[in-house]
DNA sequence: CATGAATGAGAATTCATTCAT
DNA sequence: CATGAATGAATTCTCATTCAT
């Protein structure tokens, strides 16, 4: 769409920097982290940023849409790949294996207090998600009056659940279990 | 234990507001929104706040310790009340729904980035919430294997993601069902 | 002059109690010390202390008053008692010694930083002070050529140095020897 | 030692003109005066202040360290021309005299309230007076048994007192002669 | 394009002073 | 009169954003 001239090498490698520097940044310290200190563990300067992203909230959409489309690769991947009736419950727990490690995961569903467009990606994870869960239904693996919404808003709960307290790996694997236990045919 | 002298009664009156002001405020802003914004809610100066709570972490605390034991006795009088059968189950959805109007409620197990100080409330919480589940399982409604710190863990997880979003009341109520069928008896 | 109507004997007390306070806590803390402070001091409420000095300045200027009234108390009795020939040297010393101990003996002279009125006391002291000085010229036991400004302003640099650093005793006592010898006949 | 890169042009002028409108805005003020005074005067925005020094303590720190300089600066220079006999007394003079413009000189012996590192400057200022005490016990032109400290503490006295009433300078005149003949030989 | 200094609008907090209890 | 809560201006400091170098 907005097709954005072609960046200059180093350009483009600062751009990357940045995103990675304030992933890291946001994810320890908070949406409320200084871009100095983005700017900073990037190695660029202040000015640098503002040139690449107008706003600091524009740097925590960059950052956002960076970890959906992440989410929306792994979904695609194991919709090739992984065997029907698995699949679903293997992304479950891998995209809150992720949000317990980086926190802010859970926003791609929300915001997280920065209220960021989810535009069209939205949907495509929406897309994929739901055809892993319909082919989990077909294969038996999951009670069929298990609606997509719902297991979006279940995903939602527990991925910023998992990162908040940072619980115990024996703890956050059991309570999955529990939650995945519930979708599952009786 | 800390009787800390009675309070005059305009005071007593305007810590009730600031309160009262101060979980909306935040409720609706996030903890990042300023305490003159609760101040001009509340109808005080911004003086009187921080006489009232030397610092804006002490008002967050504030917020925290009341909303907990709101929670702290609702459990108690659902435990004194209430069928053994169900009040587990009422209890956990009172949970979801009270954080689908407020934020913070899920702030009672973890904090959410002004690290409270939970101390013994968070233990009486505990024990309540143990208490139902126990009589739960006696009575057979809930799985003989689920354990407390699993429902807590849901818990948090429900009542963090039913804020995020704010959803709409039927998927609230759906999701929530699904989360309480994995844990009743199969 | 200004009769002012007499005190109640608590608010008597209390202005007393507020005066001394007052003194301790500007002393330690300096001008910037908090009315606060001094009202938790003396035991009172703030309200009191308003009510009994209208402005902070004027408790300052208070204190001040108080202050230089002591040291023309001693002044005048040196004057009676003492031989005519050291008294003026052992007031000199007292001045001294006693900025060493509270701060701001030095004020009466000067003010020190808010400005105070020094008003009528200041001839008073003056005047007596310099009956010590002629007595001493008299006596012959200081230089002819010594006026009383310069002993003034010697006094005045000699009580705020020897607060500002708190230096040792020794070095006190040396340097005012030091001093004094400078106003003798050689 | 502490190199710390070169600034740019317009942050090196800012820095100095920061620092020339907060000695005078001090030297008037005292050391209470506001930061926003500060940058009023220095033409720049608050901001620019908090940049450069990132407390306000800082900047006083700041302030001190460049009088403390200027001072050791005029005592090595005396020290190299001078005449052996009158330079301690011009130096003397120097201080005194400086001291009536600038609040400040004294803080470099003691601190003011808000304690300041005086470091090594305060070292190479005692020791470079020191020099010039001895050159001048030696010239006879300074009693023998004068010491160092003594030397230092009517500098500091003499200093405080010089700004404290702002005397006229008539009698500063005098009382410094005074002062400076306790040194003599007799 | 990158740099990093300057800007200036808040934000938290303090404190003299007022005034209802 | 005393009390101590309320007021609100002032102060220090932070940070997103702009712009000269």
């Amino acid at each position: 769409m907005t097709a954005s001239k072609p960046l200059r090498a180093d350009a483009r490698r600062n751009r990357a920097r940045i995103l990675a520097a304030a992933e890291e940044v946001f994810a320890e310290r908070g949406p409320a982290a200084s871009t100095q200190e983005v700017a900073d563990r990037a190695g660029v300067a202040i000015g640098t940023i503002f040139r690449h992203f107008p706003t600091k909230r524009d740097l925590l959409a960059a950052i956002m849409k960076e970890l959906r489309q992440r989410l929306i690769d792994k979904a695609e991947a194991l919709l090739a790949d992984g065997p029907p009736g698995t699949a679903f419950f293997d992304y479950f727990t891998f995209l809150v294996e992720s949000s317990a490690r980086v926190d802010t995961v859970a926003g791609l569903l929300a915001d997280e207090g920065t209220a960021i467009q989810p535009g069209e990606q939205i949907a495509a994870f929406t897309q994929t998600f739901g055809t892993l869960l319909d082919a989990a239904r077909e294969a038996g693996t999951v009670r069929p009056d298990v609606r997509l919404d719902e297991v979006m808003a279940l995903v939602s709960a527990a991925t910023q659940g998992a990162l908040a307290g940072s619980w115990p790996d024996d703890l956050r694997r059991r309570t999955l279990a529990l939650l995945l236990d519930a979708l599952r045919p009786r």
